[in-house]
DNA sequence: CCAATTTTGAACTATTTGGTTATATATTGG
DNA sequence: CCAATATATAACCAAATAGTTCAAAATTGG
């Protein structure tokens, strides 16, 4: 006799938590952490305060599940994007192209939220997070460049681990470039660029000057 | 009989208006743009708010003096690490490294105003002033490597305009990973390799395949 | 239908914030 | 020394903000 799914004892919520988290990344995506109030988030979750309060905190509280969310869904992506492909090219473009897709979509605020506004919240955990975020995302890339060595689309010699750091290097400066308004085309086309150069074979050390 | 350098005629003003610029970039710089309040000025600028008000403006009016002044000293501090060295590699890696430098400077905030918090900004002119500083800044690093073309230390057919892009965009990746917390060992290293990536020679379509 | 339980909506309180006003203070010009 | 001028200090006010309280509403269990 389990009650397990059974609908809890009092009145039902009117909102879907995890919908409503979604909504709190739109309004901390394109606002900031500072420029929002708790009415922002109320208008924008569609909780009522009180609710809110209850449910999930306050404001750190809410930008920290926020946060979290956001990384898993987008690390996913990223990786989906990076993982796919069987040509490192494709792998490498993909995994740019994404990142400049999904910092000017239709819809959302242009930028990231892991790339623009987390690093200006002023707060231990949310910086800690970050760092882990970068090192894993740079791992990400590495092991993909790694497995392109097995494939013998790039020489044995390829510095992986330095290569991976600059793509996603590119991948910050992109998309720092796409919250300030630079369009989609442009930096589209510095993104396929971007994966050229970091592909480019290193300067064989054999043959001296 | 000029008196143009004369002290003007009430009771003169308790502080320096360019010091009190300067100090309220540290404050931007810290705490971004939404994150500042009229109080936090009136306490880091050393200026009392009726005088605040009556010389500078409201916030925004402030933020956009100290923008510009801050986007000159700093374009002129870039451009003279990128144009002094004699060689190409020097430039490229100066560039890079005095971002990193800046932005890990003891006794500022980490990161830099124009990159990190400006581009959060949600004002159409400070927009339009970044992408003009975005352009300038790779328009300066394209003419460095145009120098150096004639210099010989790249080939002619080196792709300066999408290289200085690069640079730059690196430039940002480096400087966001500064306002999270990355040491500035390792981000001087990694603006190093950024500066060997950028210059290692476009693969010559002569030779297919 | 009624008690127990949980969420909701609206109002409320204390605090912070942006911006102004009033008065005192320091300086120049005569 | 006095009028004119400009700044400084402190107090002030209205609006915005964070967080709470409380009665009404919606549900389950009996």
């Amino acid at each position: 006799m389990f009650h397990n799914d059974a609908r809890p004892r009092g009145r039902p919520r009117s909102f879907d938590e995890t919908g409503a988290l979604e909504k709190a990344t739109q309004v901390f995506w394109s606002k900031g952490y500072d420029g929002v109030t708790i009415d922002d988030l109320v208008a924008g979750m569609g909780v009522g305060r009180p609710s809110l309060y209850a449910v999930f905190g306050d404001k750190r509280a809410i930008f920290l599940r926020v946060l979290k969310a956001y990384a898993e869904r987008k690390g996913a992506l990223a990786a989906e994007a990076l993982l796919s492909p069987q040509s490192l090219r494709d792998s490498i473009a993909g995994f740019l192209r994404y990142a400049v897709e999904s910092a000017t979509e239709k819809g959302s605020a242009r930028g990231c939220l892991m790339v623009c506004v987390a690093p200006l919240v002023d707060d231990a955990e949310v910086q800690r997070f970050l760092q882990s975020a970068v090192a894993g995302g740079a791992a990400l890339v590495e092991r993909r460049f790694r497995d392109g060595i097995s494939a013998g689309d790039i020489p044995p010699d390829f510095p992986v681990a330095t290569r991976a750091i600059q793509v996603t290097d590119f991948a910050r400066g992109l998309t720092m470039r796409a919250r300030i308004g630079t369009p989609r085309k442009t930096l589209l086309k510095d993104a396929e660029e971007a994966a050229d150069l970091v592909l480019l074979p290193p300067r064989s050390d054999s043959r001296s000057e």
